[in-house]
DNA sequence: ATAGCCTTGAGG
DNA sequence: CCTCAAGGCTAT
C-alpha cells in the first residue's frame, strides 16, 4: 500500500519542477474585506475558472514545492568540510557559504544540497537510507527530541522528522537508482542560491546580521515577495515582541498571512488530475492539500516575530503539536470568508454541498465536516474580522505548549487580541469571552479531527508518505479541558 | 546503522 | 573539459 503512494509520487519528480504563475491578482480585493458577513464573497468567487477542479490540467506539479529550509549565522566557521580539496577550483564566495553553514538538521558543517536542502553528509546520508530501505522509526519521547550533532543517533524519528519538515524531499531520490547526473530540484537549488547571494549582499551593506534566525525556508524571500509583501509603512523587522507593542505584533502576524488564492494555486497543483473515485481518495485529495495548506502556514508562521522567539526545535514541535488547530481555523476563516452556509469549499475551490457530506465523506469526516460548518456559524455570528481570526491561530501554535516560554507568548497573543477587540469592538465587553469560547469548540474539533486522522492511518488509508502524517502527527495531548 | 569518502554522469 | 547532487562503498 505505502508503495503503491510512493510509487505515484516519486513518479512526479523527474518531470519539470512546477513553475508559479503570479496569481496574485484577485488577492488585494479579497483582503479589503474585513467583515465576511456584510460582504459576501461568493459572487466573486463563483465564476471562477478553478471553482470546481473538473479541468484540471495535466501539466506537471511538485506536490512538495514548497520547500521551508533554513539559513543560517552560527559559529561553525572555523571548521573545515574534509572533501573540500577542489576547493581552489570552484568560485570562492559559492564555497565559502556552504563551509560556513550549519546543516540545519543538526548543525554539522554543509556539505551541499542533499534531497531539497543544504545539509550535513550524515544527514543526507541518513535520509537516503530511510527512504530507501523504506524504514518506520517510532519515538519514545513524544517526539520532542533535540536533534544536535552528538544527539543526532539517539533518535531516528525525530531526526527524520526534522529533515521532512526542513524541507528534504523523499522524492528527490530517484526511482531507478540511477547515478550521476544533474538534480531534479536544480532550479529550486539555483533560486535559492540566488537569494543567498542577494540576502549576503543587503546583510553585508547594511549591518551585521546579528538578528539572522536558523529557521529561514529556502526560496523565502521569493515566496514572500511572489506572495505578498509587507506594506511598505511596515517595513520594520523585529527581533523579538518584547520591543514590540501590541499593534507591531498585529500588523507583524498579519501582514505575512498568505494570501488565500495563493495557498489555493498551490493546493490545486497538488491535486491536478486527481478525481473523486471513492472516499478514500477524497480523504487522499484532501490531505493531499491540506499538505500545502500547512506549508504555507509554516512559512507564515516563520515570517512572525512571535513565532522566531522559538527555537528551531520548539518550533518544529510547537507545529506538531498544533496543526489540527491550525487546519480547522483554516478551514473556518476558508468558509467565513469564501464560501456559503451550505457548502464545504476545499482549498482549492471545489465545493461540497452540505447534502453531499455522506456521499463524500466517511462517517468521521462528516461529523467532522459537519462541525466546520456548525462553528462557523459561531463566528460567523460575532462577526469575526480576519485579524481576530489570524490572532487565534496564531495563538493556537503556542497555547498547547505548556512550558512557561511558549505560555508567555501565548499570553502575549491573546492580550493583542483584546487590545483589538477593545479598539475595534469597544461596545461588545463580551466578545473576547465569546471567541474564546468558540476557539473552546474549534479545538474540541481539533482534537476529534487528530482521532479521526489517527485511525484513518491506523488502517492504512494515509500512507505514511504524507508529511503530514509522517511528521506532524503527534499531537498527544492536544487538549487542555 | 552511521558517516565520511568515492564514483557517476547530464548538463553547463 | 568541469560541476555537483545523486547513489555506492566500507570502516567504524
Amino acid at each position: 500500500m505505502d508503495d503503491f503512494f510512493n510509487e505515484t509520487r516519486v513518479n512526479q519528480i523527474d518531470q519539470e519542477p512546477m513553475k508559479r504563475e503570479n496569481t496574485n491578482t484577485h488577492e488585494p480585493l479579497i483582503q479589503q474585506y474585513q467583515y465576511p458577513i456584510s460582504q459576501p464573497m461568493d459572487d466573486f468567487f463563483d465564476n471562477r475558472h478553478w471553482q470546481n477542479d473538473e479541468n484540471m490540467q495535466d501539466s506537471p506539479q511538485d506536490p512538495n514545492n514548497q520547500t521551508p529550509s533554513p539559513s543560517t549565522s552560527h559559529d561553525f566557521f572555523d571548521q573545515q568540510p574534509s572533501f573540500a580539496n577542489n576547493e581552489l577550483s570552484s568560485p570562492p564566495s559559492n564555497r565559502r557559504e556552504k563551509q560556513r553553514e550549519p546543516c540545519p538538521v543538526c548543525g554539522d558543517v554543509v556539505s551541499g544540497y542533499h534531497y531539497g536542502i543544504l545539509s550535513c553528509e550524515s544527514c543526507k546520508g541518513f535520509f537516503k537510507r530511510i527512504v530507501q530501505l523504506n524504514k518506520k522509526y517510532y519515538c519514545s519521547n513524544n517526539d520532542q527530541c533535540t536533534i544536535t550533532k552528538t544527539t543526532r543517533k539517539k533518535c531516528s524519528s525525530c531526526r527524520y522528522n526534522k529533515c521532512i519538515l526542513l524541507g528534504m524531499k523523499r522524492e528527490a531520490l530517484r526511482i531507478g537508482g540511477n547515478r550521476g547526473g544533474r538534480s531534479a530540484l536544480k532550479e529550486e537549488y539555483d533560486k535559492d542560491r540566488a537569494n543567498r547571494k542577494k540576502k549576503r549582499l543587503v546583510s553585508s551593506s547594511s549591518d551585521q546580521n546579528h538578528n539572522e534566525h536558523p529557521f529561514q525556508p529556502l526560496e523565502m524571500k521569493n515566496e514572500m515577495t511572489d506572495f505578498d509583501p509587507k506594506p511598505a509603512n511596515f517595513l520594520t523587522s523585529f527581533d523579538s515582541i518584547l520591543g514590540m507593542t501590541n499593534l507591531d505584533i498585529i500588523k507583524d502576524i498579519t501582514s505575512s498571512w498568505i494570501p488565500e488564492e495563493q495557498v489555493a494555486e498551490r493546493a490545486r497543483k497538488a491535486v491536478e488530475g486527481m478525481i473523486f473515485v471513492n472516499k478514500y481518495s477524497v480523504i487522499d485529495h484532501v490531505i493531499r492539500m491540506d499538505e500545502q495548506v500547512l506549508f504555507s502556514k509554516v512559512l507564515w508562521a516563520k515570517q512572525t516575530a512571535a513565532f522566531r522567539e522559538l527555537s528551531t526545535d520548539d518550533q518544529v514541535k510547537a507545529l506538531c503539536k498544533s496543526w489540527p488547530h491550525v487546519m480547522c481555523l483554516d478551514q473556518i476563516y476558508r468558509q467565513l470568508w469564501f464560501s456559503d452556509e451550505k457548502h464545504l469549499l476545499l482549498v482549492s475551490g471545489r465545493k461540497i454541498s452540505q447534502e453531499s457530506f455522506s456521499t463524500y465523506f466517511d462517517p468521521g469526516a462528516q461529523k467532522m465536516a459537519e462541525e466546520i460548518m456548525r462553528i462557523t456559524t459561531i463566528y460567523k455570528k460575532l462577526r469575526i474580522d480576519r485579524t481576530e481570526l489570524i490572532c487565534l491561530m496564531m495563538f493556537s501554535m503556542f497555547i498547547l505548549d505548556e512550558r512557561p516560554q511558549h505560555q508567555l507568548i501565548a499570553e502575549r497573543i491573546k492580550s493583542c487580541l483584546l487590545d483589538h477587540i477593545q479598539t475595534h469592538f469597544s461596545d461588545q465587553p463580551a466578545r473576547f469571552h465569546e471567541l474564546m469560547n468558540a476557539f473552546r469548540e474549534t479545538s474540541e474539533l481539533a482534537r476529534i479531527g487528530t482521532e479521526w486522522f489517527r485511525e484513518k492511518k491506523l488502517y492504512g488509508m494515509i500512507p505514511s508518505t504524507y508529511i503530514l502524517s509522517e511528521v506532524l502527527d503527534n499531537g498527544n495531548s492536544l487538549m487542555q479541558a
